[in-house]
DNA sequence: TTGTGACTTGTAGTCCGTG
DNA sequence: GCACGGACTACAAGTCACA
């Protein structure tokens, strides 16, 4: 549950950005497709992936997590 | 480094508690050691995980994360 | 541009102890 | 009550071909 809420998340703030996968994965030094299923919420990610993604997308992890 | 803040701020939010690593990590079905090491920072926590303390902890992820 | 199944390797996570 | 270790199993990390 928690998985698929941050993916969708991550997803909202990286268009804001207006990046694709594979730009913002390129730009944090993470896999395309394994980014892809992170925002799919298909993996248990670990906290230091997660504090990777929030900073490639300028926001806290307080605020990744608000209302999660 | 993350790790590190994680596990100081769980140990405090436990110490308000005023529980034991083993009492707490009990209530949340955790192993004891494993807790302890977390809490050390000296693992790479997974979100579900994550989201099981900050639970037991009876606060948000976004509140556990708050100035990290 | 994104999604997915399959795979290897490293480590997360468990269970038994100790001082 | 906590830190630490050994030995084990489960699963996340990371990559690829293909759609």
């Amino acid at each position: 549950m928690i998985r698929k809420k941050l993916g969708q998340r991550i997803k909202e703030k990286r268009l804001q950005l207006g990046l694709s996968q594979e730009k913002f994965a390129l730009s944090i030094n993470m896999d395309r497709t394994y980014f892809a299923s992170v925002e799919k919420g298909k993996r248990n990610i670990s906290i230091l992936n997660i504090e990777k993604i929030a900073k490639g997308l300028n926001i806290s992890l307080s605020e990744l997590f608000q209302e999660l």
